[in-house]
DNA sequence: AGGTATTTGTTCGTATGTATT
DNA sequence: GAATACATACGAACAAATACC
């Protein structure tokens, strides 16, 4: 007589659940609130439903409530302060589309509206300066490629880059020239590796001749270069991207939170 | 019989709560594991104790370990995967310190190490030009101050930075000369004010002649320019901050997690 | 100004599911 | 398959912040 109060409202209770939809209830909590929000249904500055009335309209627990919420908090869409409610901060996407990396879920879909030129691939064995380049382990065997990103509107490419692949994802990679996806994506589609994480590390650089004739560019200009690790969902590296963006042509906007300060 | 086994080997139980920390439990729990790892009880790649165990140490409840652990993991700090334990991914501070801003507190913190040496300070309204450098209101009105930005033993500056702060700020702020500390904490000593959320915008750029000349670098040299936004708890908009990072002197190093993705 | 209702924040307890060894 | 450890989910209560009368 406990499990029969279960979800009702949001997934069906057993038969959508074996083939796609085995996600957590939070999760769909989540995901429904934030299409609301996109959807206009909550406009910004508009307060959302407080927990109560979303247990209700869910039938989920408030713990369930407060951990969706959590989520959305998390990716700066919406702010919570005791005794007002929930309102909503940003429409996600719509304004951020080109600059904005405020989540993963950002990164990737960003990376998605661009086509990639793979100039040439190789495979390569860290040496010291490789290592010393992309952090990685001496020794180790990566597949290389060197791409152009364009995006589909704009006469210059947005960045020229360096990605290193572990190498068992090699087979489906290295006969490709074009893409329209990003490699993240190939991964995912073809071997089920799913990107949980990434860290990257930003410098400004002058350009070199090289990399300033590919992106079509003047040598010396100032460049935004991004280091990419990108890690799986057990922790382990699966790609290093090494990006060069011309000045102009990229900006990327970061929220930073406090939740924790003493 | 439900109260008189609460708290005891982490805080006293009423004697020094009352003028300092009244803090959450899970925040005071967090606080200490990450002191913890920073000291290197917990060495990078070892495993912390299982939360069962944590439970027992503090003497608090599952769910407020999770949420401490939560906060930990938020911070990229550690990583938990079931079956296995709770494993320790990076130190904190100690190699990122420089480079690093993975959450508030980093970015705080370092912030904390550097000297600022204010070169001149003024009243302005919010221009057209200005709208478009920093995103303000169009005729509000900033204290704007120069600053340079030096670790203590390096040479050069680290950075240039012009700072907007709101006018009703400016009474303790206008007649500095020299700080130690940056301006947030500044604002927080005097006024009670506590930064609760950064935005930031980062592109490269070229150096002009002036700015150049500052810093002790060679014009047309590629900077980092960060374009910050401080808000205080509430969502206000306290404080802007326009920082040129010349290239070699700044890595920013961010790490970007997924928890909702479809 | 002050008290009460509302709403989020924190904390406890408990049970079951899922991934790993 | 069993044991271990984290993940998800239910319920309940009180505290803190805010708004309203």
């Amino acid at each position: 007589m406990k499990k029969t109060s279960a979800q009702s409202s949001i997934s069906s209770p057993k038969s959508e659940q074996d083939l796609a939809l085995r996600q957590p209830l939070y999760v769909v909590v989540a995901h429904t609130l934030q299409k609301e929000i996109e959807q206009g249904k909550y406009t910004v500055g508009s307060v959302l439903p407080t927990e109560e009335m979303l247990v209700d309209r869910f039938q989920v627990s408030r713990h369930t409530i407060r951990q969706a919420l959590r989520e959305l908090k998390d990716q700066g869409l919406i702010q919570a302060r005791a005794g007002i409610g929930t309102i909503v901060r940003t429409q996600p996407g719509k304004i951020w589309m080109m600059s904005g990396l405020n989540s993963l879920v950002d990164l990737l879909e960003f990376a998605t509206e661009t086509e990639m030129h793979i100039l040439n691939t190789s495979t390569v064995t860290a040496d010291r300066h490789l290592v010393k380049m992309i952090k990685c382990e001496l020794g180790s065997k990566w597949l290389h490629m060197e791409i152009l990103r364009c995006l589909p509107d704009q006469p210059r490419p947005l960045s020229f880059l360096k990605v290193y692949v572990q190498p068992k994802y090699a087979p489906k990679l290295k006969k490709l020239k074009h893409m329209r996806e990003p490699i993240y994506a190939v991964l995912e589609r073809e071997y089920g590796v799913r990107i949980a994480e990434v860290r990257q590390e930003l410098t400004a650089d002058s350009l070199d001749h090289d990399i300033a004739e590919l992106v079509d560019a003047t040598p010396g200009q100032a460049a935004l270069s991004i280091i990419r690790h990108y890690y799986d969902s057990r922790g382990e590296l699966v790609q290093i991207a090494l990006g060069y963006y011309p000045s102009g042509r990229y900006t990327q906007t970061t929220r930073i939170h406090s939740k924790l300060d003493e």
